[in-house]
DNA sequence: GTGAAAGCGCTAACAA
DNA sequence: TTGTTAGCGCTTTCAC
């Protein structure tokens, strides 16, 4: 390997020239002091020389990194990936980098990022909390710190000074109860998740309080509480339905992973999406639209999310005070929950 | 909102107890210069005033940033950013914060973001070619800076300094054409992408290969060259085939999204797969085995790969020259060109 | 075993 | 219009 070439400062630019660092650095940005020829002669040496600003020496300096930290319990799930999509654009837009942790829904390891996240290297955090956190203590020490917070998704109201980005579930879920009622489903069953996060929570709320106004019965058999939201559950929610003597007409998932499981185990069993139990998600992951049959599912404009929460945080970190921000979900209807065909 | 608590420094640590900066900085870092007694003391203030080293401090100081950037297409795509949660895995593990960029597939924010990612923040990076780049100078320049470079999938033999690691598409593709023709194929196309990017091309080689060793006919017909890899040309090219005299009885697709939007459009056209056309993809995208017929494809093991990246641009960085990586891809038989049911 | 001082690359008072 | 200087928070030689 040939020489590492060693990286030029405004220094060697300024000893190039005769004249001093300071100088330099004025007109490489534009500063009005400085004359138009310096200006230009030193844009042009620089050029030549081939000088890259260091934005480490500039971010210790300034104060100020130019650089947002993002802790997401999974990257990998196409509505956190979308969101980071989302995040990256505003931010790029904005001329900030962006730091990528995740979690893997670990509560020792939220901590333990959000700490590095604390050493110095990013103006502000944007995070979703992860499935296995029930203390937020640890969100709560970063504003101690100065560091601004934006939470989305799942977020708590434990973290009083942290801004947030919610989706409506509980009309979302709300919806979807009306939507199955105007079907004709009157046998609604929830499989709700975990209660201490937050969206899983609301929607449960929407789907009770819907199920009330429409008259409709909530016993203890139709709300199943699930635990890692995966496919396999879903699996077996339909083989313990088919033991039950009266079975659900309709079941809304909090999650499309799950009614997916359930939709490829009932047609191992026999079962028909809508005809013998309409199947509802939550999500609008892409993969909804081509399975058979398609998947009803609430889109949460993922991607949308992102840019608002990078704006937001973006604002706060320049002092201002942006208000929460509530996105309206919207249910997509598919196959799986479609009676009446118009 | 009340006072932005001022951020401890060893300073102040120092100040309190009364020794010097340096004293401090040393037992932190458990110099053996240190007398047991006085460390302790250091370590158990700075727990009590909640110090926090600065990394950005440390950076500049050090030369060294213990970042890494990541430059690819889109975030959003299951094969991207499953390699980012790979990178993301052993980064963490080996104290790295992960850097995202993404390049919309376009050359000159490409070049705009290499152009940021010298700017000192990163001390190596990884990265996939965007599709619309052709000249790859750009990526020739970072070696220039000292900063150790990374490709995976899609590389370019015009970047030497670049270490590699790449699916054996070439393998992978000459397998599918293997096994249609084991299912019976014979008359069997092949949907291209753009031959600028490396992954397409080898995808090519190895279909040209494999059909001419099984003694079949590839001609100007039989390979159809693809544009943006998205859904709506599968559905297009099924239109065309309809009109074609001679149909073809397999199609290997060099994109899952493609082969997702041939099976729709095949469905619509009341033509199944495998019986008329068998359809295999590429990528073994996660909606492969839940759309329906569910499709043949070749998975490229991308968490892993992410992995592997990661590594070896750290190992790299920390001076060593690890030599590039293939990694054998696995065919996925599915129903979609699954004629022998065994 | 501990302290003083230089310096990583840059900006921004303050001087001239 | 330009130069001098201090300092962002840290490590590390060199001295004691």
């Amino acid at each position: 390997m040939i020489s590492k070439k060693k990286k030029v400062s405004i220094y060697d630019i300024a000893q190039r020239l005769g004249v001093s660092a300071s100088t330099v650095s004025r007109a490489l940005q534009d500063h009005h002091s400085i004359g138009a020829e310096m200006k230009q002669l030193v844009r042009k040496t620089a050029e030549e020389m081939d000088y890259k600003p260091n934005r480490v020496a500039l971010s210790l300096k300034l104060g100020k990194n130019n650089a947002i930290g993002v802790l997401v319990p999974h990257i990998n799930r196409n509505f956190f990936s979308s969101v980071i999509e989302g995040i990256q654009q505003t931010a790029a837009e904005k001329g900030y980098d962006v730091l990528i942790c995740q979690s893997n829904e670990s509560y020792s390891r939220e901590c333990q990022l959000l700490s590095a996240l604390s050493q110095g290297k990013v103006d502000g955090v944007i995070a979703s909390i992860a499935a296995g956190t029930q203390d937020v203590a640890h969100f709560n020490r970063l504003e101690q710190y100065g560091i601004p917070l934006v939470l989305f998704d799942r977020v708590s109201p434990e973290i009083p000074a942290a801004m947030k980005v919610v989706v409506n579930d509980y009309r979302g879920a709300y919806q979807v109860v009306e939507h199955l009622y105007n079907q004709g489903c009157r046998r609604i069953f929830h499989y709700a998740g975990p209660q201490h996060v937050s969206v899983w929570k609301h929607r449960l709320e929407g789907y009770c309080d819907a199920m009330k106004d429409l008259g409709l019965k909530t016993g203890r058999e139709s709300i199943v509480y699930g635990e890692d939201m995966v496919r396999e559950e879903g699996e077996r929610l339909i083989r313990e339905v088919m033991r039950m003597k009266r079975k659900p007409d309709a079941i809304f998932f909090t999650s499309d992973f799950v009614a997916l499981g359930a939709l490829v185990e009932m047609k191992k069993q026999g079962l028909s999406a809508p005809d013998d139990i309409a199947v509802v998600g939550f999500a609008n992951e892409p993969f909804d639209e081509w399975i058979t049959p398609s998947l009803t599912s609430v889109e949460q404009y993922s991607c949308r999310m992102g840019e608002l929460v990078a704006k937001m945080l973006i604002d706060k970190i320049d002092g201002e005070t942006p208000g929460d921000i509530v996105i309206e979900p919207q249910l997509i209807v598919r196959e799986s929950s479609r009676k009446n065909k118009e």
